[in-house]
This record gives structure tokens, sequence and C-alpha cells, in this order.
DNA sequence: AACAAGACCTGCATGC
DNA sequence: TGCATGCAGGTCTTGT
């Protein structure tokens, strides 16, 4: 499910309803996700209050009072929705916050794909799943030729190049697409040929894309909610992913959006538009 | 070292 | 109706 702007909308909404509030009761539901819950995660989390919200990538950190953090990743299919602490618990809901406000966190995810960690604050940088990250996108630092001398070298294509957590941090399908078809960049074309003017919009491409989608909440094609259970609505804005066969709106052409495979997963993009 | 392919899971849409 | 197939927002591991 979710990329950066679906976990940003996520994180903002989290930090208006649940920021400051006392964790009276957790438990886990099953003993794992993609990896086992950390040993005693209840025990060492209860009582104490939710002291901030971050995200680094597509990672949520919850920072609690006495300098720790859950490390939460909601992998395909994972949300996380705020409901009334007494309801019954909902199928594939691993992991629940029983808050001083009698309302409940629930972690859902079917496909188990997401993962939660507890780590100390000063431990956190290092953290392995942390530590090799590449840029944040919507840092002022990040910029065309920063973006070219991540994919400097680099022979595979620019769309698999893209999607590398290490090169820039937080990008998935959805929005790989959507930039570089607002770049006018082939998804195909060598990595390491996107220099000077390119590089340059293709950054300003996915700056926008993702601000575009974080003010619309996020895209939801099935699993993503708002904490409120809200839908998100950027992929009614969508202009490649997921329109095989559609007329492209940026151009005239006869061939319309085409669908090819990288990497496994599908590419959408205007062989016209895009080179 | 870089890159592609496979594995991990469930649910849903499609087609026979 | 039932069953098989393929596909889905991500990463981690394995193999070339």
């Amino acid at each position: 499910m979710p990329e950066l702007p679906e976990v940003e909308t996520i994180r903002r909404h989290l930090e208006a309803a649940v920021l400051g509030r006392r964790i009276l009761a957790a438990r886990t539901h099953r003993r794992d996700l993609r990896r086992p819950f950390p040993a005693k995660l209840a025990t060492r989390i209860t009582g104490r209050r939710i002291a901030a919200l971050e995200r680094r990538a597509k990672y949520l950190i919850v920072r609690l009072e006495g300098g720790i953090a859950l490390l939460v990743h909601l992998g395909m299919s994972g949300r996380i929705l705020i409901g009334p602490a007494d309801a019954r618990v909902e199928p594939h809901v691993h992991f629940t916050l029983d808050l001083d406000d009698e309302r409940r966190v629930n972690l859902q995810d079917p496909r188990r794909f997401g993962m939660v960690d507890l780590v100390p604050d000063d431990k956190l940088a290092e953290h392995p799943l942390l530590r090799g990250l590449g840029p944040e996108p919507l840092a002022p630092a990040f910029n065309g030729p920063a973006l070219a001398k991540m994919l400097e070298g680099r022979g595979t294509s620019i769309k698999a190049a893209l999607m590398d957590q290490r090169r820039v941090a937080g990008l998935g399908n959805i929005y790989v697409c959507e930039a570089l078809f607002r770049a006018g960049i082939s998804p195909k074309r060598k990595a390491g040929s996107v220099t000077g003017d390119r590089a340059d919009r293709l950054a300003v491409a996915i700056k926008t894309v993702l601000a575009d989608a974080i003010d619309a909440g996020g895209s939801t094609l099935r699993d993503h909610r708002l904490p409120s259970g809200e839908l998100g609505y950027f992929q009614h804005h969508f202009a490649v992913y997921d329109h095989e066969g559609e007329p492209c709106p940026g151009c005239d052409c006869k061939t319309g959006i085409k669908r090819i495979v990288q990497g496994g997963r599908s590419t959408f993009y205007c062989a016209k538009r895009q080179k």
C-alpha cells in the first residue's frame, strides 16, 4: 500500500489525533508480521506517552517518552485505524494500543508484509533498516544535481533506480511512474543518463507529485485509509498509473498509455511523451 | 558489485 | 457455483 505520501498522511493524522496520549495497554495478536514482534513489546511500551510522530522514507517513527520509539512499516496492505477501545478487534489487526481517552490504535495488515520494531532513540539513526536509506525527496537539499549524483554510473533503468530506497527514499511503484511521466522521461532510460536539465526536471516532478499526493491524502487503490477510515483520493489524479490502454493526458498519440513489466512490477507510461 | 528473479502473504477480479 | 489464474502500494534473500 503505502508509499511516502500515504505514510506522511497517516503520520499527520496520527499527530493530530494521538500526540501526548498515554498508552494504557498494548497487545500483539500474533507473534510476527514480516518479522517477529520485539520481545516483551507490550510490557516495554505500556504506560508511556506518545511524544512525537515522525517519518523516514516509508517508515513511521512513533517516539515514546522515556527514550524509545516504535519503528513501523506498513508493507503493502498495512493501515492504522483509530477506533473505540471497547470495539471488537477486526480480522487482520495484529497490534493494538489502548489510549487514555478510550480510543484504540489498530495496526491492520492482511498480507503481513509490514513490521514493527522497538528502538532506543539513540540507536534509530544506525538502525539497519534506516541506515542505508537515500535522501528524503521533499528535503530542500534534494535537487537535480543531488539526484544526478545518486544515479551516476547506474546501468539499470531509471524506473528501477528510483524504486531503490538507497538512491531516493520513499518512492514506490505509483509515484515513480507518475514522476517519470511528469518529467517526460522514459522508464526504460538508463539511470546514469539522467543528468543536467533532465535530472532537474525529474527532481521537480518527484517533489510536486509527492506534495500533490499528500495534499490529496494519498492514493487509495485498495487498502490505504486515513486513521479515521477515510479514503485518500490522489488515485483520481493519476496520469498513467493503472491507465493501460487509455489516452495519454499529455499528448494526442494513438498508442495511449502502455504497460510493461520492469523488475517484476508494472510500469505505465506514454512512449511518445516520455523519452 | 550490480542486477534480476524469487519468496514472503492474503484478497480480489477475471475467466472458464 | 466453483475453481484456477494473475495481480496488488514492498522489501529481503538468493542466484547469475
